[in-house]
RNA sequence: UCGGGGAUCGUCUAAUGGUAGGACUGCGGAUUCUGGUUCCGCAUAUCAAGGUUCGAAUCCUUGUCCCCGAACCA
């Protein structure tokens, strides 16, 4: 079955026949609950897009809801940050924001009412010992001294729990499962454990807080939301999900999901990797245009609907894998390739003078902000006696198929006119230092009346009216496919150093001048650009978000 | 030695007993005032071995390989 809105995955036949079958009503509810202890990455935007889509595509809703039960790594810093992020990416919850911690009350009424049905005692071992106790793998556990204590000692003891009594660490309140369970998750697990933490949302109210396994399944149970999709590694949860909603005999139960995680070749997107990036300063900060998280990619100049056709594209499935990068890059190039204006920029500017050009004169050529949008418009750009090229668009001796500048060779200056180059000027280290050229001015406008034909066309800019820039090209961050995954080798000893060019001596045509922060441009022939959040009045600084494919490096390489 | 998942082109993903399809990548070619875009074409896959069936990626059996799991993290 393929829709409008991508081939069918297992998710979406799931719920459609749900919906067919009119479980929960024929209602769709989902949730994306990041914890907000870090910046969200490509891989949550996946999460994001699968929750927020679904729910759309089935007239359902999605909440956003903040794990928010660990108070020792979360802050509101994230929130806002996360909220911002899921924004940028073109979603939108309405109302529905909510937060684990805003369920602690009927959470701590239900734990209650857990140990009043002799299904949850407290423990008073230690944390080694409960460890001990659980077993492995191979061993089963063995059952806590603490586990047939009276329900009446543990109500006790866990309202002496959250009244403080006990320091951090003292007790906890256990479900009371099966310590010889196969799986371990089911072997007694923690429900809540007793921790002095400021809590960026509860403040102090609190000093014992409730595990995630405990709170999850219950929040969406409260939320009403039918189905909880989450990550492979949840799949072991599953039975404990469903336990609590069991054992508190629930009416809204709703279902655990599990899908395998977006990861892509060339990318690291594990939280302890990318905070090691940046305290380690191997990128400047969680903004860095290198960075796969949302920030870093709005920085670089990727846009929500390339993120968005990625993940629409890639699917949804149990098999983990790792996609191809060239997917994003292709998504990137599509939809800029359809909604950039074009300008001119020359990185590498090598000296062109036109011989038969008058000093003084200006001429403004007439060129379309996008070719592949006419609704664009178009703007003057200015031409003069002096203009730069690119310095990689000429080449002294031409190898075969060349089409640019080489000496005898015309070629087009785009939107311009055709230029012939007669003589190349060296410094006394014997460096192309100018171009010394003629134009025909029967070939104003990029054309010649005569019907002759050029097969190369080069960008340019005016040398008196230039703006000069800083432009920032940017590129895989790693060397490898899978830096994790090499033998016997650090991830980081694969960084790319190339990964980071700065070119400070561009310039560019004078419409780029002032240009709003974000702002997104095909540099024609180059690639796709972003003004930087470091731009200047007068002094913009331009981010390269992905080249333009480059078919002559290509032909070229094969040692054309 | 346990439990839970998963194996389809190089990569991601369809096909739910009836022609193994799509996308990305790669390689050709056409068009082009971006060696871009667009268009056309080519190449490449059912983990293995048995079995059931007129017919198997799909069902059965036996293997093999990969991922996750032993936080008072989420």
């Amino acid at each position: 079955m393929t829709t409008d809105d991508g081939p069918s995955n297992f998710l979406r036949e799931l719920i459609a026949a749900d919906v067919a079958a009119g479980k929960h009503g024929g209602r769709v509810v989902t949730r994306f609950p990041p914890e907000p202890n870090g910046y969200l990455h490509i891989g949550h935007a996946k999460s994001i897009c699968l929750n927020f889509g679904l729910a759309r595509e089935f007239g359902g809703t999605c909440n956003l809801r903040f794990d928010d039960t660990n108070p020792a790594r979360e802050e509101q810093e994230y929130v806002d940050a996360i909220e911002a992020d899921v924004r940028w990416l073109g979603f939108d919850w309405g109302e529905r924001k909510y937060f684990a911690s805003g369920y602690f009350d009927q959470l701590y009424r239900w734990a209650v009412q857990l140990i009043g049905k002799g299904l949850a005692y407290v423990d008073d071992q230690t944390t080694e010992q409960i460890r001990e106790g659980r077993g492995n793998f191979y061993r089963k556990g063995t059952d806590s001294p603490n586990r047939d204590r009276s329900v009446d000692e543990n109500l006790e003891l866990f309202e002496r729990m959250r009244a403080g009594e006990f320091p951090d660490g003292a007790r906890v309140l256990r479900a009371k499962i099966d310590m010889s369970h196969a799986n371990l998750n089911m072997r007694d697990p923690p429900m809540y454990r007793i921790k002095r933490a400021h809590h960026h949302r509860t403040g102090d109210d609190w000093c014992i807080y409730p595990m995630y396994d405990y709170a999850h399944g219950l929040s969406d149970a409260l939320e009403g939301v039918t189905h909880s999709i989450c990550t492979l590694e949840f799949e072991d949860h599953r039975l404990l999900y469903d336990w609590f909603i069991e054992a508190l005999e629930l009416e809204h139960r709703p279902q655990q999901v599990e899908f395998a995680k977006l990861n892509f070749s060339y990318i690291v997107l594990s939280k302890r990797k990318l905070l090691e990036l940046v305290k380690g300063g191997y990128v400047n900060g969680w903004d860095d245009p290198r960075m796969p998280t949302i920030r870093g990619l709005r920085r670089r100049g990727v846009t929500p609907e390339a993120i968005r056709a990625v993940a629409e594209r890639t699917g949804a499935s149990k098999r983990d894998g790792r996609v191809d990068i060239t997917l994003l890059e292709h998504e990137i190039r599509e939809h800029l390739n359809a909604t950039s204006p074009r300008a001119m920029a020359v990185l590498d500017p090598l000296k062109l003078v036109i011989e038969n050009f008058d000093e003084h004169a200006v001429e403004w050529f007439e060129a379309p902000n996008n070719p592949e949008d006419p609704a664009a418009g178009g703007r003057k750009v200015p031409f003069s006696r002096e203009i730069y090229i690119e310095r990689d668009d000429f080449r002294e001796v031409a190898p075969k198929k060349w089409y640019r500048f080489a000496p005898g060779q015309e070629v087009r200056l785009r939107y311009a006119c055709f230029v012939r180059c007669n003589e190349v000027i060296k410094d006394a280290a014997g460096n192309v230092v100018e171009l010394r050229c003629t134009w025909d001015p029967a070939s104003r406008g990029g054309d010649s009346p005569d019907g002759r034909k050029v097969r190369g066309t080069s960008h340019w800019v005016s040398a008196r009216h230039a703006i000069a820039a800083e432009v920032r090209l940017y590129d895989r961050l790693f060397s490898e496919p899978d830096p994790e995954g090499i033998d016997g080798r650090d991830w980081k000893e694969f960084l790319d150093p190339r990964s980071i060019r700065v070119v400070a001596g561009a310039m560019l045509e004078p419409s780029l001048a002032d240009v709003p922060v974000g702002a997104r441009f095909q540099f024609e022939r180059v690639g796709y650009f972003c003004a930087d959040d470091d731009s200047r009045p007068g002094h913009p600084v331009f981010n390269r978000t992905i080249g333009l494919k480059d078919s002559w490096a290509k032909i070229e390489a094969k040692g054309g």
